[in-house]
DNA sequence: CGCGAAGTAAACCGATCGGTCTACTCGCCG
DNA sequence: CGGCGAGTAGACCGATCGGTTTACTTCGCG
């Protein structure tokens, strides 16, 4: 990747995630990567293209700096609470607006755009994750535990961005913990 | 409210929610509408008060579709599981595309928006509603159980809109039995 | 009867949208 | 030296955006 692209997306990471793709035009992305359309153009070639290669990007940042927790943790209790942990502590930076996939689902609406596999990918990849996790503590309610962790990612995720109470990813941790020693205790 | 404005708001419901705000135009909802678009600006001002309009109006549904549940509901544990009842018949017709306020929210992003202050409010509405019912089930742990719930409710919303996994609405209201189970053992 | 509210039909506005194009510059590499 | 990839500067395009305006119709009510 060309530094002129680097900026460029880097420009579009910040921009369409605080304002909201659809408010956010292509000339404006370009001078704020202080870069010309042209070579916005030339680089990515669509919007649409660039939204794409936008979402790609933030969810590999954000997998990259999840590793780093489950890397850490050392029990699988311990490797489950890890995801919560990863979101509260990507909070203050990264996600004041709330989740990015969240939001672009909400404002793209049409299942046909290129988008939307990367949206779908990043919470299923989710899902499988906790479920995965969710298996080493209780195998026999894997699928079930995993989708209530999802769940309360998820609402935390929503709560933290939306303002709806304070520290909702902490209550969300907390939830979770609750969570995993009912289910350490039944198997 | 006039005939013609009536069926503005239906099809700016209909078309907001489905589509998108930024990705719908004044024209098209007045086409839809079949109205022209000098009776849409002589009833609602701007597209911004429409989209006000837009969201009260939905919100007031929900309330009104909600009220029956909880006035069917006779204990507290039910009355709290009626939320959740109510939001699984809601997803039906009404919630395809997720939470319209959480969707909303997404889109508008600037806080000075004056539909801001109606999804916020709506949020703080279903919060303080939720731990008003959990006053009721665990007095002394009202507030964390009404965060809790509320995590799980919009978890839930959002699982569902997405298509994160299927039936996530019921899903959240299992948990959220659990939940009521575990907190009237402990007060 | 006559007035005013509600509406149609359609032209029109400036701004902005995503996207293209031409002409030119710079630096690296064979 | 020569060529090519990456870039700047900026004019330009058709389409669409939110919003306004003029002229006319329809209808219920005092």
């Amino acid at each position: 990747m060309t530094p002129g692209a680097r900026r460029v997306l880097e420009a579009a990471g910040r921009l369409f995630y605080e304002r909201g793709i659809h408010a956010v035009g292509v000339d404006l992305v370009a001078a704020e990567a202080g870069v010309t359309k042209k070579t916005l153009y030339d680089r990515f070639g669509s919007k649409e293209q660039l939204v794409v290669e936008y979402l790609a990007d933030r969810d590999e940042r954000w997998r990259a700096f999840l590793a780093g927790y489950l890397d850490r943790a050392r029990t699988p209790r311990s490797r489950v609470l890890a995801v919560f942990d990863a979101a509260r502590d990507w909070a203050g930076p990264h996600l004041s607006r709330g989740c990015g996939m969240i939001n672009a689902h909400a404002e793209i609406g049409d299942p046909a755009h290129p988008a939307y596999a990367v949206i779908a990918g990043q919470k299923a990849w989710t899902l499988a994750l906790l479920t995965g996790l969710a298996r080493e503590v209780a195998p026999r309610r894997a699928s079930g535990l995993g989708r209530s962790l999802a769940l309360l990612h998820e609402g935390g995720l929503v709560a933290h961005g939306m303002g709806i109470f304070p520290d909702a990813l902490g209550h969300a941790r907390r939830e979770a913990e609750a969570l995993l020693r009912a289910a350490e205790n039944e198997g």
